[in-house]
DNA sequence: AATAGCGGTCGGCATTACCGAACGCTTTGG
DNA sequence: CCAAAGCGTTCGGTAATGCCGACCGCTATT
């Protein structure tokens, strides 16, 4: 097994790096982050420039993302299978419900969301498609770790962030909820990652019965949830199936 | 000046090529498309893969884009200025034009769409941004190449690609038109790139006066043209407004 | 059952990209 | 107004780096 080529793997770093950041970033910062020579993370950084991977500002000389990966991203969503398989059910799923509806898969230690589909109703609401989600703090992550879809080391390791006073922050409680996420065969999370906002998913398997991303409905508390805080066993039902079926067409025979 | 890295271009080849064919590519079809010997080919497509920029298909072994370029796509987004600064525009032109509104930016001898805001009926309509439109069919292409903005030469060397029966072919045709659009200060494309639709776009300009982008409507022909065929003086008026406005956000003074 | 095509592996060579110091330039502080 | 620190950028030497092409095992064809 022969060696993963360095200059890619500090270009994808970077990238990253960039990303995470709440915006531009100059590059002795860049250098000095990842540990390397100016001269090195100069000429990376120029090779990114001209393949429009980054940008940089003529004024302030800082880098950015650049309009290339826009359009990569979107290719990736058109090529997606368990996207594209995933339409029609999602769909269903948001009318039937109410609710908004999203798609989550395992991506460096969160939730990427590769699809949205938003609640029936016309208020307004932002796309969510692209972003992250902790895996320790919502519904679609907490079905990915449980079935194995998303490494768990990281998150018992180093203590998990506490987003509100109901996220679980405990490894011995994350455990609990984990084995019964399990038990059950779907997961909630009520206010674990925004007061007022909760989640129910379940998971999606792909051929072989390996769960390869998990499903689910989202909104406020009181629609998502009964008054004494448990989600409602109607909107459970309706999430299962949908990752059922959703299971189904990506050629997960029995499960 | 030092040269480029040439694993990042080839990897950022390899990842165009992805994005550019209809779906997953194997390993020897990637290799012949670049001319490169299958084992650099797997190193770099196996440095992409363990940075999730591509995926493989555990089947088929053949390969597509990866999760983390759609997270990529999104954040550039989030920090891209001209969008951020034009959303408060876009959505006024979309609410008094009442047609769809989007915003260009020139990459790799296409428009990329950066936002897009839907008409405001409630019609079903798909999300474009991120889409590719070409420089030659398209109003927002027009205003780019009118106005250097993205080049020309490689139009008129080879015999752009005729979507419609008006679609501009003749290089001496589309300089005249880039000649009228530099002289009204918009540009309009009727039917030129799909039948029954036509689009209005001008020129943003950033600091210093240069054109960086270009922001238009687009809808179906008998709601954007009147009935000899040409373009709405209203919309266009309103379209010319919105992008001189976004331009004075950016810090172009006067212009 | 034979074979052509696929993705993957391995070793040797030379090209490759890395590093660190030096250069202008702008910006900050005195 | 000047000094000086910080920025992005350039440059040459070096050895480590990733590239190449032949080989392997497998699958799916004929």
């Amino acid at each position: 097994m022969a060696g993963p080529v360095q200059s890619i793997e500090r270009a994808a770093a970077i990238l990253r790096l960039l990303a995470g950041g709440p915006g531009r970033l100059g590059l002795g910062e860049v250098a000095a982050s990842l540990g390397l020579a100016k001269g090195t993370t100069h000429g990376i950084l120029r090779t990114l420039q001209s393949v429009d991977f980054v940008e940089q500002d003529e004024a302030t000389g800082k880098y950015q993302l650049g309009a290339a990966l826009l359009h990569l991203g979107t290719s990736y969503l058109d090529v997606n299978e368990l996207r594209s398989r995933s339409i029609n059910w999602t769909d269903a799923l948001a009318a039937r419900s109410g609710e908004a509806v999203r798609l989550g898969v395992p991506l460096e230690g969160k939730v990427l969301i590769v699809h949205h589909v938003f609640r029936p109703d016309d208020t307004f609401q932002t796309l969510d498609v692209g972003s992250l989600l902790p895996l320790h703090a919502s519904a679609l992550g907490k079905v990915l770790l449980a079935y194995g879809a998303a490494p768990l080391e990281p998150l018992v390791e180093g203590e998990p962030e506490a987003y509100t006073r109901h996220t679980i922050v405990s490894s011995q409680r994350l455990n609990r909820a984990l084995a019964e996420t399990r038990d059950a065969g779907w997961a909630a999370a009520v206010q674990e990652m925004i007061m007022g906002e909760a989640d129910i998913a379940a998971p999606i398997r792909g051929q072989g019965g390996l769960v390869v991303g998990a499903v689910g409905v989202s909104g406020p508390v009181e629609r998502i949830c009964d008054s004494k805080g448990h989600p409602h066993t109607s909107l459970v039902g309706l999430t299962r199936n949908a990752a059922r079926a959703i299971s189904r067409d990506l050629g997960a025979a029995r499960w």
